[in-house]
RNA sequence: GCACCCGUAGCUCAGCUGGAUCAGAGCGCUGCCCUCCGAAGGCAGAGGUCACAGGUUCGAAUCCUGUCGGGUGCGCCA
């Protein structure tokens, strides 16, 4: 349950009837309004700027609208008090019946605690990590593909109908790459020396299981590459997809849809999506001018099919077909944003590396040509992630072919450390990574202390007799520590919310970390205070009612956990 | 040349899509807290002209414009 959502609606309503009195005028806009907690908690437990926010359109001064509203907002049975602040703020506070029935919903509700209907009805693809079938995962891949789960998660407990998917890049002239490449493994599995791999073609270890399964299954009969090329490379991309889905699998990432390139064109999906573009006349044979300032040496003003995507607000349209008249990359990706349509999703989100932020224009403009507003397409940009050890940067030559692999890194400090640490940065920031801080012990160690906290409550309610007699009455929550993890708890639906809203998973990271220290400080405070203590000796009231609060705060730190993708620990 | 992202404390970053004595957290620095449920923790102090200059309005770290600085990308690659 979320209180704030709850009272959005009253707010509304309040509104509504101030309209209905003649007080505002009719036709407002409420899509400014907002309810949340006030920065300030001593200014009450919610908040409300609808007066502030209606006061110009309705033609009167906040005071005096919020004036109006406020008695209203005072019938509300759940309301205590409230108050006008500052320039036309609307402070309310809560009967604690309020707040206690939060956390006996929470307690209720436990797993689900904190889910929403927010997005239901809504069909949402969640594209992500979409690798090329070249070759193993490398650390580059980790962040995409933890945000893209754990958004996907996210957006899950929200109710919304979530599909996850790769995009198999399999129709390119890398998989060609890859085929001669493996072609070399193959000979070699077959015993001839086939030397050093030569420049331009994968080096990879990892290529030599390939080579090993043609020659065990072909024997010797696909000597004559370009006779065989195709079964080849059919075979490497299957064994290539195989070992990217184990090292997905390694973070616990597991999409349902592995959706191929190739796949587009074979099927005629790509003619048929340029046909549609060009039905509606957004399809032209013309040239792109130069980039301005530096020319390309080798520039040479040609001919091409492109699309009108300036049209829906990209810089400069696009080409769909070669010089030689087979399509172009994005081409496919026409198709690809058809079909999705064509599937039935309202939501395209697209997890890509910060260097493609030339498709974000791109995309939305394919949307837009062939559903108009009625799909909308996110394309989540991940920063670079920095290795580092001790505080030197890790040094990768990718030319040898000997990057650091995704495997390497969850192998080494565990998959709930690399989720964690993956999302507990926005984005569009860039990301360290250091070994030795992120397996650290300590409080420095956001991962550790998050879990820490869930361990520790666990700890108590393991020590806790089970044979206590007694009532849970919340009312026994009295001190400010126990005051400030309540509203945490309070707030951790409204976060889980705001987070889905916005497709932006490290808000929970955050609020997950907060959370743990206001435990962590009650806890202390239990030390110094040792009648705040969970177990008390002389109440079995008071240590029942602190058993179940601590209950209500696991559920939800687990949830939240859980929803990262990270597992809750009961010991450390 | 153009487009996108970023610029907040010495360092690494939050800041809930324009809110209130709001300028925050952690690290680092200074000083404290274990006869007591896990000190693997906690408390307190010092530290910033929110890159800069304008603008929008009741109100700006947040929105607009410009400048500076850093990153990424920019017609047949994928």
């Amino acid at each position: 349950m979320n209180i704030f959502a709850d009272f959005q609606i009253v707010v509304e309503q309040a509104v509504a009837a101030l309209v209905s009195e003649g007080v505002l005028p009719a036709g407002l806009d409420l899509s400014k309004l907002t309810v949340e907690p006030p920065r300030d908690f001593t200014h009450g437990d919610i908040s409300t700027n609808a007066a502030m926010v209606l006061a110009k359109p309705a033609g009167k001064n906040p005071r005096a609208v919020a004036d109006a509203l406020l008695p209203k907002l005072l019938q509300h049975a759940d309301v205590a008090g409230g108050n006008v602040a500052g320039p036309g703020f609307i402070n309310i506070s809560i009967k604690p019946t309020l707040w206690q029935n939060v956390l006996k919903a929470a307690l209720t509700q436990q797993e689900r605690f904190g889910a929403s209907t927010l997005g239901q009805g809504i069909n949402v693809n969640v594209e992500y990590v979409s690798a090329n079938p070249t070759g193993p995962l490398h650390v580059g891949h980790c962040r995409g593909a933890v945000f893209g789960d754990a958004l996907a998660a996210l957006l899950s407990f929200t109710a919304h109908n979530v599909t996850k998917e790769y995009y198999i890049n399999d129709a390119g002239a890398q998989v060609d790459v890859l085929a001669q490449s493996a072609y070399l493994r193959y000979l070699e599995a077959l015993g001839e020396n086939i030397g050093d791999i030569p420049a331009g073609l994968y080096p990879g270890d990892y290529l030599k299981p390939v080579g090993a399964a043609l020659a065990s299954e072909y024997g010797a009969s696909l000597r004559e590459p370009f006779k065989w090329q195709t079964i080849i490379r059919d075979k490497s991309i299957a064994m290539m997809m195989d070992m990217i889905r184990d090292d997905l699998a390694t973070l616990d990432i597991k999409q349902e849809v592995f959706f191929s390139e190739k796949s587009l064109q074979d099927s005629g999906a790509v003619t048929d999506a340029l046909k549609t573009l060009e039905a509606r006349d957004l399809v032209y044979v013309g040239k792109l001018p130069p980039p301005k300032g530096e020319v390309p040496p080798e520039w040479e003003d040609r001919d091409q099919t492109l699309f009108r995507a300036t049209q829906f607000g990209d810089d400069t349209d696009r080409p769909l077909k070669k010089s030689d008249g087979s399509y172009t990359y994005f081409a496919s990706d026409v198709a690809y944003v058809k079909n999705k349509i064509e599937r039935g999703f309202n939501q395209l989100i697209y997890i890509l590396g910060a260097d493609h932020g030339g498709y974000v224009k791109r995309l939305n403009a394919v949307a837009k040509a062939f559903a108009g507003d009625k799909v909308s397409v996110d394309v989540k940009l991940c920063q670079l992630v920095k290795l580092l050890r001790d505080g030197e940067p890790v040094k990768m030559s990718k030319r040898s072919g000997d990057f650091i692999t995704l495997r390497e890194v969850v192998d080494e400090v565990g998959a709930d450390v690399v989720r964690f640490m993956m999302l507990y940065r926005k984005n569009e920031a860039p990301l360290d990574f250091d070994f030795a801080k992120v397996t650290e012990q300590s409080k420095d160690n956001p991962v550790f202390y998050v879990q820490y906290a869930y361990a520790r409550i666990s700890s108590v309610l393991r020590n806790a007799s089970k044979d206590l007699s007694g009532k849970v009455d919340f009312s026994l929550l009295q001190d400010e520590a126990e005051m400030a993890l309540i509203r945490r708890v309070i707030e951790f639906p409204r976060q889980i919310e705001a987070a889905a809203k916005a497709h932006e998973p490290h808000r929970i990271a955050f609020f997950l970390y907060d959370i743990s220290s206001d435990f962590h400080s009650l806890w202390n405070r239990g030390k110094e205070l040792p009648h705040l203590r969970f177990i008390v000796e002389t109440s079995a009231d008071v240590t029942l009612t602190r058993l179940a609060f601590l209950r209500a705060i696991r559920y939800c730190i687990g949830n939240g956990l859980r929803v990262l993708g990270v597992r809750p620990v009961e010991e450390m």
